[in-house]
DNA sequence: CATTGCTACTGTATCGTTACAGATTTCAGG
DNA sequence: CCTGAAATCTGTAACGATACAGTAGCAATG
C-alpha cells in the first residue's frame, strides 16, 4: 500500500480509503488508485487487516473425527471452498475428538477470535454450541437443525421425508415388516427420521420391527452381527431403511450372512453420499444426499450471517430424490 | 501480554522473551511469567505474530477438485489435523479447478505469504510446482514422488510393489492374461504402477492385455463401457489389476455387463481407500492404501521441513498390505 | 470580508508482537 | 575506588492496515 501511495503521490490513508470506495474520495482518484493497485497486483496483507480490524477472513469448519468414517468431509470441504473461492475468505479445518468437549474448539475460536464464521455439524436438539455462538454473537451455520427456539442459519437434508418415502417404496413392493437403521438418538435428525418412518408405517399400513441394538454410528462389524441375528430370528423384517450408506453395507452383509438375499427375502432403501452402493448393489434403492451441495449452502449461509442478513432467510432443506436404477449404457 | 506484564510488574519485552525462553532472562522470572500466562490462559495473537515475524502458523493443503471423486480428501484432512492438533499450526484448504493453472494457488501462497508450508498431491515427474516452491524456498511435502533430481519431502504409496504383488496373486490363482487400470499417464505413479505390473508379468510369466482407452481419472460410466467392450472381445483378460477403488467398481460393472463373474471368469485385485469394496465384493482381493496415514506423514514431513531438517530424512514410502478376506464374525 | 459548509485529502495513533539497541545492577579484578 | 564484563531487564520502533480527528481549498452566504 505504501508503494501505491508513493506511485500515485497520495497519502497512505487516501489509498486505503480509495480502495474501499469511501465517500470522501474523488471519483478520479479512486479510479487512479484502483488502476495502480491492479497493475502491481496489490493484495491486502491479512495480518495487517486482522490486527487492526479483528476481521480474520476465515471460516472455520469444525469437524468430529467420526465424520471421517462416513466419508462426508471430502465433498463438504469441496462444496465450501467452491463458494469461498469467489471471496476473500479462507477455510480452516478445526477438528476435535468427540470424546472430548465439543465446546472446546468453539471456545478456542471465540477466545482467540480465530474466525469470522463457523460451520458445525452433528446437531443436537438442545445444542450448547448454538447457545454459546449465539450469546457471543459469532456468525455460524449448522449442518442439521436444532429445537431450541433459536432461529439460526442451517442446511439440512429432509430426513423425515426420506424415511417416509422409503417406507412408501418398500410397501409398494409388498413389504410390510420394516426396520430402520437410525441415527444415534442424541442427534436431531434421529427424531426426524424416526418420525418420517413412523408416519410412513401408519399411512401405508406397515409395521415396525424393533432394531435398537445399533445405530449408524456403530462399527460395520457390530451392525452386521446385530443384523444377522435379527434376520435369523422370528422377527426378521422384509423391508429395510438405512439411514447411512456405510450402514447399508453392514446390513447387506448381515442379511447375507443369515442366508438371505436383498431383493428376494427383503427389499432395502438407503440414503447414500455417493454412487458406490448403486453400482455394486443395484438391487438396493438409493436416495442421494448431496453433501457437496450442503457445503455450498452452508458456506453461503455463514457468509450471509456475517453480512448481517436475517437468519430465517439463511435456512435450507434439501429434498431427497430417489435415484433411477443403475442402467446399462444403451449403446452396449 | 500487556496484562501479564502488568501482573508481573515486568516490561512487555521481558514477558515476550521469557515466554520464548530467551537466554537473557532469569530462571525465576521465566517461571513466574509462565505461571501467570497459564493462569490467565494466554494465547499469542496470531495476527500480531504474523505481522511482526511473517510466521503464519498455517499449513496449506492444495487440492484438485478431482480428488473429491476418489473420496481421498476426508481421511487426508483428518490425518493432517491429527498431527497439527499438537502444534500451533492451523490447516487451510486451498482448492483449484484442475482446468486452470496448477501453479495458481502456489503463486498465491508465495506472493501473499499465506502459509509456512504446503502439501500438494497428484505429482508429475517434472512438476513445476516443486521447482517453484524450491526456488522460493517455501517448505512443502508432496503426496507422490517426482523425478527431477530435487530432493524434497514426500510420502508415497509403493504403487510399483502393489502392482507387482497384485500380479503375483493373480498368477497364483492361475490367471495369465492380465489387464491394468492405470493412473493417468502424466502422473508419476503411472510409471511406478506400470513398472511393477510389467516386472510382475515377466517374473511370474503372464501376459499383458492392452487397455489404454481409459484410466482411473475417467468417469465410472466411461470405464464400465470400455471394459465391457474389452470383456466381450477376443482379448478378454482373466486377471484384473485396478489402480483405484472407484475404478474397480466400474470394472466390475463392465465385466458383469458382459455376462461374466468376478472370481469365476476373472480374478481381480484392487487398491482401495476404504473397506467398502471388501464388504460388498469379498471376491475382489484388496490392498488398503491408508490415506489417513499419508496425511499424518505429510504433515510431519512439512513440519520437519519448516524446522529445517534435511529433506532426505522426510521421505516415506508406505508398503502395500493385502487385506485378509472378509470374515464372518466367529460367534455367529 | 468573515463565516459556514462542503469536498478531498492526510497525519497520527493503534492493533499485538518482536528485533534491536540500550539501561541498570552486580561483581570480579586491578 | 574504578573498570569492564556478565546478567538481567526495558523502551522504542516497526510489521500493514484502518479509525479518527484533523487540514486545506474553495464556493456560497450574509
Amino acid at each position: 500500500m505504501k508503494t501505491i501511495a508513493f506511485m500515485t503521490g497520495l497519502g497512505i490513508t487516501t489509498v486505503s480509503r480509495a480502495l474501499k470506495d469511501a465517500s470522501d474520495i474523488g471519483a478520479e482518484t479512486k479510479e487512479r488508485v484502483r488502476l495502480v493497485a491492479k497493475q502491481i497486483g496489490y493484495q491486502p496483507n491479512r495480518a495487517g487487516v486482522r490486527l487492526r480490524t479483528g476481521k480474520t477472513n476465515v471460516i472455520s469448519l469444525v469437524l468430529t473425527l467420526e465424520e471421517e468414517i462416513m466419508g462426508i468431509t471430502s465433498p463438504m470441504v469441496i462444496g465450501i471452498t467452491e463458494i469461498l473461492a469467489g471471496t476473500q475468505y479462507h477455510l480452516v479445518v478445526t477438528p476435535y475428538s468427540s470424546t472430548k468437549d465439543p465446546l472446546g474448539p468453539i471456545r478456542y475460536i471465540l477466545d482467540t477470535g480465530a474466525a469470522d464464521g463457523v460451520i458445525i455439524s452433528r446437531m443436537e436438539p438442545h445444542d450448547p454450541r448454538v447457545t454459546l455462538l449465539t450469546e457471543r454473537q459469532l456468525p455460524f451455520a449448522t449442518h442439521g437443525r436444532t429445537e431450541m427456539g433459536i432461529v439460526h442459519p442451517y442446511h439440512d437434508f429432509d430426513n423425515e421425508r426420506f424415511a417416509y418415502e422409503a417406507v412408501r417404496r418398500l410397501v409398494e413392493r409388498g413389504r410390510r415388516r420394516l426396520v430402520l437403521l437410525e441415527p444415534p438418538p442424541h442427534l436431531t435428525f434421529h427424531s426426524h427420521m424416526r418420525t418420517g418412518f413412523e408416519r410412513g408405517l401408519k399411512d401405508f399400513d406397515a409395521e415396525s420391527v424393533s432394531f435398537h441394538q445399533v445405530n449408524i454410528d456403530y462399527s460395520l462389524v457390530a451392525t452386521r452381527d446385530a443384523f444377522e441375528k435379527l434376520m435369523r430370528s422370528e422377527e426378521a423384517p422384509d423391508g429395510i431403511v438405512s439411514g447411512s450408506g456405510s450402514g447399508a453395507i453392514a446390513l447387506i452383509a448381515g442379511l447375507e450372512a443369515a442366508g438371505k438375499t436383498v431383493g428376494e427375502d427383503a427389499d432395502m432403501v438407503s440414503k447414500v453420499p455417493s454412487d458406490f452402493l448403486r453400482w455394486l448393489r443395484p438391487e438396493v434403492m438409493t436416495m442421494y444426499e448431496d453433501i457437496r451441495l450442503a457445503g455450498r449452502e452452508l458456506a453461503k449461509a455463514v457468509l450471509g450471517h456475517i453480512e448481517g442478513r436475517p437468519p430465517e432467510t439463511l435456512q435450507s432443506l434439501s429434498q431427497p430424490e430417489f435415484q433411477p436404477p443403475m442402467q446399462r449404457s444403451p449403446k452396449v
